[in-house]
DNA sequence: ACAATACTTGCATCGTGACGCAACCGTGCA
DNA sequence: TGCACGGTTGCGTCACGATGCAAGTATTGT
């Protein structure tokens, strides 16, 4: 099968590699903060988020909005306070998905560390 | 514990989420070369890869190194062609590694699509 | 009603990255 | 040695995104 072939043919795999979702993580200052909200393991409001980061708050405002377009986290509105939380099993799913896909296409022989 | 004691604390985590990866699945072409050897299954030069492709040769040459620097992809020189190849081991375990880390964080009640 | 809090949005600036073209390098062949 | 082929690299252009500041919006408390 030729890269043009490839290319044509629709596999699990096209569905699952989502620029949006990479390019989010793709910044520097949102993997500190997604870094910040995962080994946080709770909901954090802007002003707690922005605590971490040297970023003025509308920055890691439009961050987080950012992130949570992408899939990656999730908001809630309390008040005047909006909460932001990781989407672990969204996520999770997303990437494990994803190798899952890679792999089906990976050719015999080529070790990809499981035995599947 | 507070976001910002969370960003100070180390976890397995912080070293998996490499910005400069995700960067390089971040761009649409790249994802879409990259989409094209996955599914090929095996190795490609860059004028095959580059036929899947609405942009010019150079661009690829350069997404294609890019993609190789980002550990996605590896290379391998006959004569005067290069042939480009899926790291898939190395690609799956990134991924996998890093939704172990992520889960690994997430707090007892949340659903993460696995049960360990 | 007024003020304070928590966040969002408009706007200007600046850097980075994607792209195409052209020139260049390395290899193989006559 | 000359030439064709396969890739890479330099350079200019252009668009987009990250940032900070200031202004605006929504909600709470006095």
């Amino acid at each position: 099968m030729t890269p043009r072939e490839a290319a044509a043919c629709c596999r699990p795999v096209d569905g699952m590699l989502d620029p949006a979702m990479f390019r989010a993580l793709g910044d520097a200052t949102r993997v500190a903060i997604v870094a910040c909200l995962v080994k946080c393991g709770r909901e954090a409001s802007v002003t707690e988020v922005a605590e971490c980061c040297l970023v003025d708050l509308s920055v890691v405002s439009r961050h987080l909005a950012l992130l949570a377009r992408a899939g990656i986290l999730e908001s809630r509105r309390e008040g005047r306070t909006v909460h932001y939380r990781v989407r672990y099993g969204h996520l999770c799913d997303q990437l494990r998905r994803l190798a899952d896909a890679i792999e089906q296409c990976c050719p015999p022989g080529e070790a990809t560390g499981a035995s599947s």
